[in-house]
DNA sequence: TCATTTGTTCGGATTCAACTCGGATATGCG
DNA sequence: CGCATATCCGAGTTGAATCCGAACAAATGA
Protein backbone atom coordinates (compact mmCIF):
# COMPACT_ATOMS: atom_id res chain seq x y z
CA UNK A 1 0.00 0.00 0.00
CA UNK A 2 0.76 3.73 0.41
CA UNK A 3 1.75 4.73 -3.16
CA UNK A 4 3.51 7.84 -1.44
CA UNK A 5 4.08 9.65 -4.54
CA UNK A 6 1.48 11.26 -7.47
CA UNK A 7 -0.75 12.10 -4.88
CA UNK A 8 -3.00 15.02 -5.75
CA UNK A 9 -5.17 18.04 -3.45
CA UNK A 10 -8.00 19.13 -5.08
CA UNK A 11 -7.79 22.58 -6.02
CA UNK A 12 -9.96 23.34 -8.69
CA UNK A 13 -14.04 23.78 -7.53
CA UNK A 14 -14.82 20.58 -9.92
CA UNK A 15 -12.42 18.48 -7.73
CA UNK A 16 -13.11 19.22 -4.61
CA UNK A 17 -17.08 18.45 -5.50
CA UNK A 18 -15.66 14.73 -6.96
CA UNK A 19 -13.58 14.19 -3.46
CA UNK A 20 -16.78 15.24 -1.56
CA UNK A 21 -18.99 13.06 -3.74
CA UNK A 22 -16.29 9.88 -2.96
CA UNK A 23 -16.27 10.77 0.66
CA UNK A 24 -20.48 11.08 0.66
CA UNK A 25 -20.44 8.09 -1.19
CA UNK A 26 -18.14 6.06 0.75
CA UNK A 27 -20.86 6.36 3.74
CA UNK A 28 -23.59 5.48 1.27
CA UNK A 29 -22.06 2.21 0.02
CA UNK A 30 -20.90 1.61 3.55
CA UNK A 31 -24.43 1.57 4.65
CA UNK A 32 -25.92 0.04 1.43
CA UNK A 33 -23.50 -2.54 0.96
CA UNK A 34 -21.54 -3.21 4.64
CA UNK A 35 -18.07 -3.49 4.36
CA UNK A 36 -17.14 -6.43 2.56
CA UNK A 37 -19.59 -5.39 -0.30
CA UNK A 38 -17.87 -1.78 -0.34
CA UNK A 39 -15.42 -1.94 -3.35
CA UNK A 40 -14.17 1.22 -4.89
CA UNK A 41 -15.90 0.39 -7.98
CA UNK A 42 -19.12 0.52 -5.77
CA UNK A 43 -17.76 3.96 -4.21
CA UNK A 44 -16.95 5.52 -7.58
CA UNK A 45 -20.30 4.81 -8.66
CA UNK A 46 -22.38 5.97 -6.42
CA UNK A 47 -19.82 9.46 -6.09
CA UNK A 48 -20.41 9.35 -10.13
CA UNK A 49 -17.28 9.26 -11.34
CA UNK A 50 -14.51 7.04 -12.77
CA UNK A 51 -12.30 4.89 -10.74
CA UNK A 52 -9.53 6.15 -11.61
CA UNK A 53 -10.68 9.95 -9.91
CA UNK A 54 -10.69 8.45 -6.34
CA UNK A 55 -6.95 7.46 -6.80
CA UNK A 56 -6.48 11.06 -7.71
CA UNK A 57 -6.70 11.92 -4.44
CA UNK A 58 -6.72 8.93 -2.50
CA UNK A 59 -3.81 6.97 -2.33
CA UNK A 60 -6.32 3.45 -1.62
CA UNK A 61 -9.06 2.56 -0.44
CA UNK A 62 -8.17 2.55 3.17
CA UNK A 63 -7.82 6.44 2.94
CA UNK A 64 -11.12 7.09 1.79
CA UNK A 65 -12.18 5.32 5.16
CA UNK A 66 -9.61 7.44 6.71
CA UNK A 67 -11.41 10.79 5.06
CA UNK A 68 -14.69 9.79 6.23
CA UNK A 69 -13.51 9.03 9.98
CA UNK A 70 -12.43 12.78 10.12
CA UNK A 71 -15.60 13.84 8.65
CA UNK A 72 -17.67 11.61 11.60
CA UNK A 73 -14.64 13.66 14.10
CA UNK A 74 -15.34 17.01 12.45
CA UNK A 75 -18.99 16.59 12.92
CA UNK A 76 -18.53 15.94 16.55
CA UNK A 77 -16.20 18.42 17.23
CA UNK A 78 -18.36 20.92 15.52
CA UNK A 79 -21.11 19.55 17.97
CA UNK A 80 -19.87 19.67 20.93
CA UNK A 81 -16.99 22.84 20.72
CA UNK A 82 -19.37 25.60 20.08
CA UNK A 83 -21.52 24.99 23.26
CA UNK A 84 -18.89 24.63 25.88
CA UNK A 85 -19.66 27.82 27.70
CA UNK A 86 -23.38 27.26 27.56
CA UNK A 87 -22.62 23.04 28.57
CA UNK A 88 -20.49 24.17 31.46
CA UNK A 89 -23.22 25.53 33.29
CA UNK A 90 -25.48 23.13 33.70
CA UNK A 91 -25.87 20.31 36.53
CA UNK A 92 -23.90 16.95 35.56
CA UNK A 93 -27.07 14.93 34.69
CA UNK A 94 -28.20 17.53 32.51
CA UNK A 95 -24.58 17.37 31.02
CA UNK A 96 -24.55 14.08 30.39
CA UNK A 97 -28.21 13.30 29.16
CA UNK A 98 -27.28 16.45 26.52
CA UNK A 99 -24.26 14.92 25.90
CA UNK A 100 -25.71 11.39 25.11
CA UNK A 101 -28.47 12.73 22.99
CA UNK A 102 -27.18 14.67 20.82
CA UNK A 103 -24.51 12.10 20.32
CA UNK A 104 -27.13 9.80 19.43
CA UNK A 105 -28.92 12.21 17.15
CA UNK A 106 -25.68 12.48 15.69
CA UNK A 107 -24.73 8.76 15.04
CA UNK A 108 -28.31 7.86 13.80
CA UNK A 109 -29.13 10.93 11.16
CA UNK A 110 -29.04 9.80 7.91
CA UNK A 111 -30.40 6.32 8.46
CA UNK A 112 -27.51 6.14 10.72
CA UNK A 113 -25.11 6.21 8.00
CA UNK A 114 -22.54 7.39 10.76
CA UNK A 115 -23.46 4.89 13.23
CA UNK A 116 -22.41 2.87 10.55
CA UNK A 117 -19.13 3.74 10.11
CA UNK A 118 -18.39 4.02 13.57
CA UNK A 119 -19.32 0.39 14.25
CA UNK A 120 -16.69 -0.51 11.95
CA UNK A 121 -14.35 2.01 12.78
CA UNK A 122 -12.28 0.73 15.00
CA UNK A 123 -11.81 -1.91 11.99
CA UNK A 124 -10.02 0.54 9.58
CA UNK A 125 -8.43 2.93 12.53
CA UNK A 126 -5.99 1.42 14.75
CA UNK A 127 -4.22 4.34 15.13
CA UNK A 128 -6.16 6.05 17.68
CA UNK A 129 -7.93 8.99 15.42
CA UNK A 130 -10.07 8.94 18.12
CA UNK A 131 -8.02 11.77 20.08
CA UNK A 132 -9.46 14.81 18.72
CA UNK A 133 -13.12 13.89 20.22
CA UNK A 134 -11.13 12.57 23.60
CA UNK A 135 -8.84 15.99 23.57
CA UNK A 136 -12.11 17.73 23.11
CA UNK A 137 -13.79 15.95 26.22
CA UNK A 138 -11.10 16.09 28.55
CA UNK A 139 -11.23 19.75 27.69
CA UNK A 140 -15.09 20.51 28.83
CA UNK A 141 -14.45 18.09 31.79
CA UNK A 142 -11.67 20.50 32.88
CA UNK A 143 -13.79 23.75 31.73
CA UNK A 144 -16.58 22.07 33.58
CA UNK A 145 -14.30 21.37 36.79
CA UNK A 146 -13.41 25.04 37.21
CA UNK A 147 -16.92 26.72 36.75
CA UNK A 148 -17.76 24.69 39.71
CA UNK A 149 -15.19 25.14 42.01
CA UNK A 150 -16.03 22.63 44.47
CA UNK A 151 -15.26 19.62 41.71
CA UNK A 152 -11.89 20.40 42.27
CA UNK A 153 -11.50 18.83 45.11
CA UNK A 154 -12.14 15.16 43.00
CA UNK A 155 -9.23 13.08 43.12
CA UNK A 156 -7.78 11.54 39.70
CA UNK A 157 -9.22 13.61 36.74
CA UNK A 158 -7.08 12.01 34.34
CA UNK A 159 -8.47 8.60 35.33
CA UNK A 160 -12.14 9.56 35.37
CA UNK A 161 -12.30 11.76 32.19
CA UNK A 162 -10.48 8.06 30.54
CA UNK A 163 -13.24 5.81 31.99
CA UNK A 164 -16.44 8.45 31.53
CA UNK A 165 -15.46 9.51 27.82
CA UNK A 166 -14.25 6.26 26.68
CA UNK A 167 -17.52 3.87 28.54
CA UNK A 168 -20.24 6.92 26.88
CA UNK A 169 -18.80 6.69 23.59
CA UNK A 170 -18.65 2.90 23.37
CA UNK A 171 -21.47 1.89 25.16
CA UNK A 172 -24.17 4.21 23.34
CA UNK A 173 -22.42 2.79 20.22
CA UNK A 174 -22.74 -0.63 21.31
CA UNK A 175 -26.17 0.28 22.39
CA UNK A 176 -27.20 1.68 19.12
CA UNK A 177 -25.69 -1.41 17.15
CA UNK A 178 -27.78 -3.75 19.32
CA UNK A 179 -30.33 -4.89 17.39
CA UNK A 180 -32.80 -5.90 20.44
CA UNK A 181 -31.63 -3.64 23.71
CA UNK A 182 -33.21 -4.52 26.68
CA UNK A 183 -33.42 -0.99 28.08
CA UNK A 184 -34.55 2.28 26.69
CA UNK A 185 -31.97 5.05 25.65
CA UNK A 186 -33.51 6.55 28.20
CA UNK A 187 -33.00 4.22 31.17
CA UNK A 188 -29.18 4.31 29.80
CA UNK A 189 -28.76 8.04 29.85
CA UNK A 190 -30.44 8.16 32.99
CA UNK A 191 -28.28 5.65 34.70
CA UNK A 192 -24.72 7.37 33.18
CA UNK A 193 -26.04 10.34 34.74
CA UNK A 194 -26.59 8.39 37.95
CA UNK A 195 -23.24 6.62 38.12
CA UNK A 196 -21.44 10.37 36.87
CA UNK A 197 -23.83 11.95 39.49
CA UNK A 198 -23.60 9.35 42.59
CA UNK A 199 -19.91 9.16 41.57
CA UNK A 200 -18.99 13.23 42.14
CA UNK A 201 -21.65 12.82 45.49
CA UNK A 202 -19.67 10.47 47.32
CA UNK A 203 -16.27 11.22 46.22
CA UNK A 204 -16.86 15.04 47.55
CA UNK A 205 -18.76 13.21 50.76
CA UNK A 206 -15.81 11.06 51.01
CA UNK A 207 -13.15 14.21 51.47
CA UNK A 208 -15.25 16.11 53.43
CA UNK A 209 -15.40 12.97 56.16
CA UNK A 210 -11.78 12.34 56.21
CA UNK B 1 -18.40 -15.37 -0.45
CA UNK B 2 -20.14 -18.38 1.67
CA UNK B 3 -19.48 -21.51 -0.28
CA UNK B 4 -21.98 -23.45 2.09
CA UNK B 5 -21.52 -26.92 0.57
CA UNK B 6 -18.28 -28.91 1.06
CA UNK B 7 -17.34 -28.31 4.04
CA UNK B 8 -15.71 -31.12 6.65
CA UNK B 9 -15.77 -31.97 10.45
CA UNK B 10 -12.31 -33.17 11.74
CA UNK B 11 -12.64 -36.47 12.77
CA UNK B 12 -9.45 -38.01 13.12
CA UNK B 13 -6.65 -36.48 15.34
CA UNK B 14 -4.14 -35.07 12.46
CA UNK B 15 -7.03 -33.26 11.29
CA UNK B 16 -8.03 -31.90 14.74
CA UNK B 17 -4.14 -30.79 15.02
CA UNK B 18 -4.56 -28.99 11.98
CA UNK B 19 -7.70 -26.81 12.75
CA UNK B 20 -6.03 -25.96 15.95
CA UNK B 21 -2.97 -25.10 13.98
CA UNK B 22 -5.36 -22.99 11.87
CA UNK B 23 -6.89 -21.34 14.41
CA UNK B 24 -3.38 -20.55 16.64
CA UNK B 25 -1.94 -18.99 13.57
CA UNK B 26 -4.60 -16.89 12.97
CA UNK B 27 -3.55 -15.18 16.08
CA UNK B 28 -0.21 -15.41 15.22
CA UNK B 29 -0.38 -13.42 12.48
CA UNK B 30 -2.61 -10.87 13.27
CA UNK B 31 -0.20 -9.94 15.80
CA UNK B 32 3.12 -10.38 13.22
CA UNK B 33 1.16 -8.71 10.05
CA UNK B 34 -1.89 -6.47 11.18
CA UNK B 35 -5.50 -6.88 9.62
CA UNK B 36 -4.64 -6.34 5.97
CA UNK B 37 -1.16 -8.11 6.41
CA UNK B 38 -3.48 -11.42 7.16
CA UNK B 39 -3.59 -13.59 4.37
CA UNK B 40 -4.98 -17.05 3.67
CA UNK B 41 -1.26 -18.02 2.73
CA UNK B 42 0.51 -16.64 5.80
CA UNK B 43 -2.14 -18.06 8.26
CA UNK B 44 -1.25 -21.47 6.03
CA UNK B 45 2.36 -20.94 5.96
CA UNK B 46 2.26 -20.35 10.12
CA UNK B 47 0.01 -23.23 10.53
CA UNK B 48 2.39 -25.34 8.23
CA UNK B 49 0.01 -26.82 6.42
CA UNK B 50 -1.52 -25.99 2.56
CA UNK B 51 -3.82 -23.36 2.33
CA UNK B 52 -6.00 -25.71 0.87
CA UNK B 53 -6.11 -27.78 3.76
CA UNK B 54 -7.87 -24.39 5.36
CA UNK B 55 -10.49 -24.18 2.88
CA UNK B 56 -11.68 -27.61 4.28
CA UNK B 57 -12.42 -26.85 7.45
CA UNK B 58 -13.48 -23.09 7.08
CA UNK B 59 -15.51 -21.88 4.49
CA UNK B 60 -13.76 -18.29 3.72
CA UNK B 61 -11.38 -16.46 5.91
CA UNK B 62 -14.12 -15.13 8.02
CA UNK B 63 -15.20 -18.01 9.53
CA UNK B 64 -11.39 -18.54 10.71
CA UNK B 65 -11.87 -15.10 12.58
CA UNK B 66 -15.26 -16.61 13.59
CA UNK B 67 -13.22 -19.41 15.22
CA UNK B 68 -10.76 -16.97 17.05
CA UNK B 69 -13.50 -15.31 18.38
CA UNK B 70 -15.31 -18.57 19.91
CA UNK B 71 -11.89 -19.29 21.37
CA UNK B 72 -11.15 -15.77 22.96
CA UNK B 73 -15.01 -16.09 24.46
CA UNK B 74 -14.24 -19.69 25.41
CA UNK B 75 -11.10 -18.87 27.70
CA UNK B 76 -13.11 -15.31 28.73
CA UNK B 77 -16.07 -17.69 30.46
CA UNK B 78 -14.07 -19.96 31.79
CA UNK B 79 -11.55 -17.29 33.66
CA UNK B 80 -14.95 -16.37 35.08
CA UNK B 81 -17.44 -19.00 35.69
CA UNK B 82 -16.09 -21.53 37.65
CA UNK B 83 -15.08 -18.44 39.90
CA UNK B 84 -18.68 -17.18 40.39
CA UNK B 85 -19.24 -18.89 43.62
CA UNK B 86 -16.02 -16.83 45.02
CA UNK B 87 -16.72 -13.94 43.03
CA UNK B 88 -20.20 -12.68 44.72
CA UNK B 89 -18.41 -12.99 48.39
CA UNK B 90 -16.42 -10.36 47.12
CA UNK B 91 -16.66 -7.05 47.97
CA UNK B 92 -17.74 -4.63 45.18
CA UNK B 93 -14.63 -2.77 44.75
CA UNK B 94 -12.42 -6.30 44.85
CA UNK B 95 -15.37 -7.73 42.65
CA UNK B 96 -14.75 -4.78 40.15
CA UNK B 97 -10.53 -5.17 40.68
CA UNK B 98 -10.39 -8.87 40.32
CA UNK B 99 -12.48 -9.16 37.08
CA UNK B 100 -10.22 -5.86 35.47
CA UNK B 101 -6.81 -7.90 36.69
CA UNK B 102 -7.69 -10.97 35.64
CA UNK B 103 -9.09 -9.95 32.29
CA UNK B 104 -5.83 -7.23 31.39
CA UNK B 105 -4.20 -10.57 31.98
CA UNK B 106 -5.58 -12.50 29.35
CA UNK B 107 -5.59 -9.88 26.97
CA UNK B 108 -2.01 -9.06 27.50
CA UNK B 109 -1.34 -13.18 27.53
CA UNK B 110 1.13 -14.20 24.34
CA UNK B 111 2.33 -10.86 23.49
CA UNK B 112 -0.80 -9.12 23.33
CA UNK B 113 -2.77 -11.84 21.16
CA UNK B 114 -5.98 -11.92 22.36
CA UNK B 115 -6.19 -7.74 22.81
CA UNK B 116 -5.11 -7.23 19.43
CA UNK B 117 -7.56 -9.93 18.24
CA UNK B 118 -10.33 -7.85 20.64
CA UNK B 119 -9.55 -4.70 19.07
CA UNK B 120 -10.37 -5.61 16.08
CA UNK B 121 -13.16 -7.82 16.50
CA UNK B 122 -14.62 -6.34 19.28
CA UNK B 123 -16.26 -3.36 17.38
CA UNK B 124 -17.36 -6.26 14.36
CA UNK B 125 -20.95 -5.18 15.30
CA UNK B 126 -22.60 -7.45 12.96
CA UNK B 127 -22.22 -10.62 14.03
CA UNK B 128 -22.49 -9.56 17.66
CA UNK B 129 -20.81 -12.71 19.46
CA UNK B 130 -19.54 -10.78 22.20
CA UNK B 131 -23.26 -11.77 23.74
CA UNK B 132 -21.90 -14.96 25.41
CA UNK B 133 -19.64 -12.45 27.34
CA UNK B 134 -22.19 -10.19 28.37
CA UNK B 135 -25.09 -13.24 29.60
CA UNK B 136 -21.98 -14.59 31.84
CA UNK B 137 -21.57 -11.20 33.58
CA UNK B 138 -25.13 -9.84 33.28
CA UNK B 139 -25.38 -13.45 35.31
CA UNK B 140 -22.22 -12.93 38.13
CA UNK B 141 -24.14 -9.52 38.35
CA UNK B 142 -27.22 -10.63 39.24
CA UNK B 143 -25.87 -13.69 41.63
CA UNK B 144 -24.20 -11.14 43.53
CA UNK B 145 -26.92 -9.07 44.01
CA UNK B 146 -28.84 -11.80 45.40
CA UNK B 147 -26.02 -12.54 48.04
CA UNK B 148 -26.29 -9.31 48.81
CA UNK B 149 -29.83 -8.48 49.49
CA UNK B 150 -29.86 -4.57 50.13
CA UNK B 151 -28.60 -4.29 46.41
CA UNK B 152 -32.31 -5.64 45.69
CA UNK B 153 -32.92 -2.22 46.81
CA UNK B 154 -31.38 -1.07 43.45
CA UNK B 155 -32.90 0.51 40.55
CA UNK B 156 -32.75 -0.35 36.89
CA UNK B 157 -30.48 -3.25 36.94
CA UNK B 158 -30.43 -4.02 33.02
CA UNK B 159 -29.59 -0.55 32.32
CA UNK B 160 -26.59 -0.35 34.93
CA UNK B 161 -25.50 -3.87 34.23
CA UNK B 162 -25.14 -2.59 30.52
CA UNK B 163 -23.72 0.29 31.66
CA UNK B 164 -21.25 -1.34 33.80
CA UNK B 165 -20.24 -4.18 31.66
CA UNK B 166 -19.94 -2.75 28.00
CA UNK B 167 -18.07 0.22 29.28
CA UNK B 168 -15.63 -1.99 31.72
CA UNK B 169 -15.11 -4.39 28.10
CA UNK B 170 -14.04 -1.39 26.16
CA UNK B 171 -12.36 0.75 28.55
CA UNK B 172 -9.78 -1.68 29.25
CA UNK B 173 -9.18 -2.32 25.23
CA UNK B 174 -9.02 1.05 24.33
CA UNK B 175 -6.89 1.66 27.39
CA UNK B 176 -4.56 -1.15 27.04
CA UNK B 177 -4.36 -0.26 23.18
CA UNK B 178 -3.70 3.22 23.94
CA UNK B 179 0.47 3.54 23.13
CA UNK B 180 0.64 6.01 25.27
CA UNK B 181 -1.53 6.16 28.56
CA UNK B 182 -1.96 8.85 30.67
CA UNK B 183 -2.73 7.39 33.93
CA UNK B 184 -2.00 4.00 35.18
CA UNK B 185 -3.80 0.68 35.44
CA UNK B 186 -4.23 0.82 39.01
CA UNK B 187 -5.80 4.19 38.69
CA UNK B 188 -8.60 2.81 36.07
CA UNK B 189 -8.96 -0.26 38.19
CA UNK B 190 -9.20 1.98 41.08
CA UNK B 191 -11.47 4.66 39.09
CA UNK B 192 -14.20 1.90 38.25
CA UNK B 193 -14.40 0.57 41.55
CA UNK B 194 -14.99 4.17 43.03
CA UNK B 195 -17.55 4.77 39.68
CA UNK B 196 -19.77 1.80 40.74
CA UNK B 197 -18.97 1.65 44.73
CA UNK B 198 -20.15 5.14 45.03
CA UNK B 199 -23.00 4.46 42.47
CA UNK B 200 -24.92 1.58 44.30
CA UNK B 201 -24.03 4.11 48.07
CA UNK B 202 -25.90 7.07 46.35
CA UNK B 203 -28.78 4.62 45.11
CA UNK B 204 -29.12 2.99 48.48
CA UNK B 205 -28.59 6.00 50.58
CA UNK B 206 -31.30 7.89 47.81
CA UNK B 207 -33.71 5.16 48.86
CA UNK B 208 -33.46 5.79 52.34
CA UNK B 209 -33.65 9.00 52.45
CA UNK B 210 -37.00 9.40 50.38
C1' DT C 1 -8.76 34.96 -29.25
C1' DC C 2 -5.76 30.91 -29.24
C1' DA C 3 -1.64 28.22 -27.58
C1' DT C 4 0.28 26.20 -23.83
C1' DT C 5 0.37 24.49 -19.47
C1' DT C 6 -1.57 22.48 -15.71
C1' DG C 7 -5.57 20.13 -13.46
C1' DT C 8 -8.98 16.53 -13.94
C1' DT C 9 -11.28 12.39 -15.53
C1' DC C 10 -11.49 7.94 -17.19
C1' DG C 11 -11.56 2.85 -17.76
C1' DG C 12 -8.71 -0.91 -19.57
C1' DA C 13 -4.52 -3.45 -17.94
C1' DT C 14 -2.00 -5.32 -14.05
C1' DT C 15 -1.31 -7.40 -9.60
C1' DC C 16 -2.32 -10.00 -5.81
C1' DA C 17 -5.16 -12.43 -2.41
C1' DA C 18 -9.36 -15.37 -1.72
C1' DC C 19 -11.02 -19.38 -2.96
C1' DT C 20 -11.60 -24.00 -6.05
C1' DC C 21 -10.50 -28.30 -7.88
C1' DG C 22 -8.93 -32.75 -8.67
C1' DG C 23 -5.45 -35.62 -7.69
C1' DA C 24 -1.96 -37.45 -4.20
C1' DT C 25 -1.21 -39.30 0.31
C1' DA C 26 -2.42 -41.05 4.91
C1' DT C 27 -5.36 -43.66 8.11
C1' DG C 28 -8.08 -47.24 9.74
C1' DC C 29 -10.63 -51.32 9.33
C1' DG C 30 -12.01 -55.89 7.54
C1' DC D 1 -2.82 -56.48 2.62
C1' DG D 2 -6.43 -53.77 0.07
C1' DC D 3 -10.38 -51.01 -0.01
C1' DA D 4 -12.88 -46.87 1.65
C1' DT D 5 -12.64 -42.79 3.53
C1' DA D 6 -10.29 -38.83 5.57
C1' DT D 7 -6.87 -35.55 4.90
C1' DC D 8 -3.69 -32.75 2.49
C1' DC D 9 -2.07 -30.06 -1.13
C1' DG D 10 -0.75 -26.18 -4.47
C1' DA D 11 -1.40 -24.75 -9.30
C1' DG D 12 -5.17 -22.37 -11.46
C1' DT D 13 -9.39 -19.25 -11.54
C1' DT D 14 -11.75 -15.14 -10.25
C1' DG D 15 -12.48 -10.70 -8.92
C1' DA D 16 -11.25 -6.44 -6.37
C1' DA D 17 -7.56 -2.92 -5.56
C1' DT D 18 -4.57 -0.27 -7.79
C1' DC D 19 -1.82 1.83 -11.82
C1' DC D 20 -1.27 4.24 -15.98
C1' DG D 21 -1.39 7.01 -19.87
C1' DA D 22 -4.30 9.04 -23.01
C1' DA D 23 -8.36 12.29 -23.51
C1' DC D 24 -10.67 16.22 -21.86
C1' DA D 25 -11.32 20.81 -19.15
C1' DA D 26 -9.79 24.93 -16.95
C1' DA D 27 -6.48 28.54 -16.28
C1' DT D 28 -2.90 31.46 -17.92
C1' DG D 29 -0.81 34.96 -20.60
C1' DA D 30 0.28 37.10 -24.79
Amino acid sequence: MRTSSRQRRPTQKRAKATVNAIVEAGFISLSRHGLEGTTTRHIAEIAGVGVGSLYEYFANKEEVFDAMHQHVVREVVALVQPRIPELVRLDIRELVAELLYRYRDLLERDDGRYLRYMSYAAYFAPRNQLEPITQLLMNLLVQYVMHHPQLTRLGNLPAMGFIMINGGIFTVIRYLTDPNPAVDFDDLVRGLGDMVAHFVDGELGKSVNS
